[in-house]
RNA sequence: GGGCGGGUAGCUCAGUUGGGAGAGCAUCGGCCUUACAAGCCGAGGGUCACAGGUUCAAGCCCUGUUCCGCCUACCA
């Protein structure tokens, strides 16, 4: 099953399980810590330990391999730092419902036995992700490996609260959070997603104290009026003026409810009357702070209504709602209800609707590690890629508010702080304190909350090196070079490492930030479970193999766009790989042991221009990739490999290699042949590892793999490498001869079995040169009998005509004769030189453009008049003669 | 409510200081030419969303309109 050379079509499964073996079990992923050479670093984005590989990852982890390649290639010593997140909530749901299918749950298995639950369900499942991700072919440093729950991250998180604390920047309190019943956590409010849905305005009556009228306030949530401790009306609304209006009865709880004046009442809206509930809204909970209200709490943790709601205790959320507006509807207390949409919170990992819950959290102070943060971004010691982003960051790092970084799940980095029972203190500490420090006492509970998993994960970037101590690898590799994420976690994560990198290392994590697009399916929706438009990568790479794939994503990849991905597209680029395998095929059958330095070697034409177009393609590649433009590199490298090498190249090289010129010059060529497919296959290697490493090793003259090849070789700037234009011209001409005559044969509809005899004239004497001295290859690749070149003079009879610049291509019709095709072909071509030539003419009789427009623009214009002018008119004439000399036939 | 991105060939999209509208796929025509039919050679196809403006010159810069998508937000 071994892909074998005579293959006619490349096999990309066997090829790809035995490289990656292979690179792996040379090392050639590890990172030196002692290395002389510029080092290069990425930390990867940690998946989640839960995760199965998407699009998304697929996309941002062929980038960051590419790049890491691409490094290595130029002589790097490249960290990529792999690992994964223990994803606390989302890991824990997970292993809860593995523990449902077992017919238990973690309250029967209490605190410690879950844990070890997780931990067993990682070791079991939590490689799942690093497999996939090994089948796409990141080179991540595996050895290095890391979890954010593993022993060194541990001490990290704990290091980072403790020093957090103690400077002031968390703190606990009593504050709205967001809370979700189904994951009995607060949430962070990133966590909150906000979704605009169908629901109801409930305009209710709080009658007056005194048992006239009353307050109209509108509410979507009519639940929560139950925990209602006042009415607040704007300062300046007269309607609220009067005496009698200061207190209203609380409906179905009759409370006695004071009005209070507060500025935040929009009076323009509804009544100008708002009811608050401080328990269970952000606002309401601000103004009660403001007017010293008590706050009631109706609506329990576990979604319930508590004691607080009196006879609606124990009713779920919802249920009650429907319940208070029956009541209140009996009571004749409902004004009225009108449909209204509004934007409400979900989880982000059930998409529970979260309720806003006044509860005790922790919290980190924001602002000042923010203003660390944005700094670093203005003054470009982080550069974020596309530079759109930038605007988003700093609006959200300026807006930034508390992050509230308590969970109220089991599976994390346990608070490490201890309450004395004895005197309250609370103790923060690395390590389990002994004693209290305030009074001694020896009774010290921990918290039982854990971190938001971002909390850990934002230190990744120092503590993946082995922070708090001082290792060589963070001397090494931090800053790291560059940072892949998607801009879904752009303030989840990028925006918190910034914080904390500066906070604790005193310098930015990561020099470059680039921001990937979302992966869509091909109608450009994003792909969700619930759509069922999801396409597995696993299942495209099955299909269709890793570098296919690969290189479809890079070649897509274009900067603050997304990615449309269908399978059509991956199948296209399997085609180019499939390309390159013929292409290496082909070489490889001539090139045995002929090649050798090309070095003082009179080469060829096509030998010198391929040359310079491979070092074109190299340029172009290298500083695409260097500035993140994936798909530009992608692209130079296709075009090159397509339709310079393949098409042109190889083309015009087969009479040569076949020894129709000998030996010496067999020899020769092979030489520049071995030499482009070598540097060829460096090229494209960061983009397509396996076939390329394939390849390389069926190359005569290479040692080992092509992951240990340096190029260029002095490691020099590509930018450096010289070009031959005057190759590149000359082949220039031969191939619009060719093109030139093979349009008239498709045009014409002469069989490409069909030898030719062609003429071409010619003013020009070094036109003339270059044609003669290259006709050859003119003859093979036109597929002519005889070309004869002359200067201009008595143009010949019945001729297919075609007009380059300098020169005048006459195809001999004797005994295939169509005049009818070629009058019409003519008079097409004819009609679009007129079109071309209109805003070209125009342009010159503009007084404005001649005065105002640079002397070089000008000239240009000027140059393409004469050019388009010259062809005109020589079409003309091969025209009239055509219809001279056939007076009968018209146009059909 | 605020902000951002997009509208270029039938489809998907490039188009980097304003100066000749491009690619891939699809379509049409011709080819089994000894690396590749997953291929080769050739062809057709666009009022650059709409309307103004700046400029000698606009797909590109400015203003407005419209459609699509996304992010963000504590108007009950």
């Amino acid at each position: 099953m071994s892909s074998n050379l005579l293959d006619k079509g490349y096999e990309p499964h066997e090829v790809e399980k035995r490289w990656y073996s292979f690179w792996e079990e040379e090392g050639l992923f590890a990172a030196s810590e002692n290395g002389s050479q510029n080092s290069y670093s990425i930390v990867i984005p940690p998946p989640n330990v839960t995760g199965v590989l998407h699009m998304g990852h697929a996309l941002n982890n062929t980038m960051q391999d590419i790049l890491c390649r691409y490094k290595r290639l130029r002589g790097d010593n490249v960290l990529w730092m792999p690992g994964t997140d223990h994803a606390g909530i989302a890991t824990q749901n997970v292993v809860e419902k593995h523990l449902a299918g077992q017919g238990t749950d973690r309250h029967q298995l209490g605190r410690e036995k879950f844990i070890e639950a997780v931990w067993e369900w990682r070791k079991e499942y939590g490689s799942a992700i690093i497999n996939q991700l090994k089948h796409l072919g990141a080179s991540c440093d595996w050895d290095r490996e890391r979890f954010t729950m593993d022993e060194g991250l541990s001490t990290a998180v704990r290091k980072v609260f403790v020093q957090l604390y103690e400077e002031g920047l968390i703190y606990r309190g009593n504050y709205i959070i967001n809370w979700c019943h189904r994951c009995h956590t607060a949430l962070a409010d990133l966590e909150v997603e906000h979704e605009e849905i169908d629901g109801n305005l409930y305009y209710i009556r709080y009658p007056y104290a005194d048992g006239k009228d009353g307050v109209i306030v509108a509410t979507t949530r009519p639940e929560t009026m139950l925990g209602d401790t006042a009415v607040a009306v704007n300062p300046d609304d007269e309607r609220y003026r009067q005496t009698g209006k200061e207190s209203v009865i609380l409906p179905l709880m009759n409370r006695q409810l004071p009005v209070i004046k507060d500025k935040y009442v929009d009076m323009s809206f509804g009544t100008g009357a708002l009811k608050i509930t401080p328990a269970h809204d952000p606002n309401d909970f601000e103004i009660g702070i403001r007017h010293d209200l008590p706050s009631i709490k109706v609506i329990g943790d576990d979604g319930m209504m508590t004691a607080e709601a009196g006879k609606f205790k124990g009713l779920d959320r919802f249920k009650c709602r429907e319940e208070v507006v029956k009541e209140l509807e009996k009571e004749g207390l409902l004004e009225k209800i009108e449909p209204y949409k509004h934007s409400v919170g979900h989880c982000y990992r059930c998409k529970t609707v979260v309720e806003p819950n006044l509860s005790k959290q922790w919290f980190v102070s924001a602002k000042p590690l923010a203003a660390k943060a944005i700094a670093a971004v203005k003054d470009g010691r982080t550069r974020i890629i596309p530079a759109i982003w930038e605007n988003t960051y700093f609006d959200w790092m300026n807006n930034i508010r508390d992050w509230c970084i308590s969970r109220q799940i089991w599976w994390g980095h346990q608070i490490p702080a201890w309450t004395c029972e004895e005197c309250g203190e609370i103790v923060v500490a690395l390590n389990t304190p002994e004693k209290c420090s305030a009074c001694g006492g020896k009774k010290l509970i921990q918290e039982t909350d854990v971190l938001d998993t971002w909390f850990s994960s934002a230190l990744w970037p120092f503590s993946t090196m082995g922070w708090p101590d001082k290792t060589p690898l963070l001397k090494k590799f931090y800053p790291t070079d560059v940072l892949g994420p998607g801009f879904d976690i752009l303030f989840f994560w990028v925006a918190r490492m910034m914080m904390m990198g500066i906070h604790f290392m005193g310098d930015v994590p990561f020099k470059d930030v680039y921001v990937h697009a979302l992966v869509r399916d091909e109608k450009g929706k994003k792909m969700s479970k619930s759509k069922g438009n999801v396409i597995d990568p696993l299942t495209i790479i099955e299909k269709y193999g890793t570098d296919a794939f690969r290189f479809t994503l890079a070649a897509f990849a274009a900067q603050g766009r997304d990615i449309k991905m269908s399978e059509k597209r991956v199948e296209g680029y399997r085609h180019f790989v499939n390309k390159l395998w013929n292409a290496a095929r082909f070489a490889l059958m001539h090139i045995d042991n002929s090649y050798d330095s090309i070095e003082g070697h009179n080469l060829s034409l096509p030998d010198k221009w391929i040359l310079s177009r491979l070092n074109k393609a190299a340029i172009n590649a290298s500083e695409a990739i260097e500035s993140y433009r994936f798909n530009d590199a992608a692209g130079a490298l296709y075009k090159f490999v397509w339709h310079e090498f393949c098409d042109w190249y190889l083309e015009a090289i087969k009479p040569v290699l076949y020894g129709k010129e000998g030996e010496d010059k067999r020899k020769r060529t092979l030489s520049v042949l071995w030499r482009v497919l070598h540097d060829t296959l460096i090229l494209l290697h960061p983009f397509i590892p396996f076939v390329t490493e394939e390849i390389w090793n069926k190359l005569p003259g290479t040692e080992g793999s092509i992951m240990r090849a340096i190029f260029p070789p002095d490691n020099s700037d590509f930018a450096k490498t010289v070009r031959d234009l005057e190759a590149e011209a000359k082949m220039g001409l031969v191939m619009q001869v060719i093109t030139g005559i093979r349009n008239i044969r498709g045009e014409m509809n002469i069989s490409p079995s069909m030898s030719l005899d062609v003429s071409i004239q010619s003013d020009d004497g070094i036109i003339r040169e270059t044609i003669n001295q290259h006709k050859d290859i003119i003859v093979n690749l036109a597929g002519l009998e005889v070309l004869s070149v002359e200067s201009s003079g008595k143009k010949p009879e019945r001729v297919a005509t075609s007009v380059i610049e300098g020169a005048t291509i006459f195809v001999s019709l004797e005994g295939i004769i169509d005049f009818d095709r070629e009058t019409q072909r003519l008079e097409k071509e004819i009609n679009k030189l007129t079109n071309e030539l209109a805003p070209v003419l125009k342009k010159l009789k503009n007084e404005n453009f001649l005065g105002k427009a640079p002397e070089d623009v000008v000239k240009k214009v000027k140059d393409k008049k004469m050019q388009l002018l010259e062809k005109q008119q020589k079409l003309q004439s091969n025209l009239d003669r055509i219809k001279a000399l056939n007076p009968v036939q018209g146009s059909s």
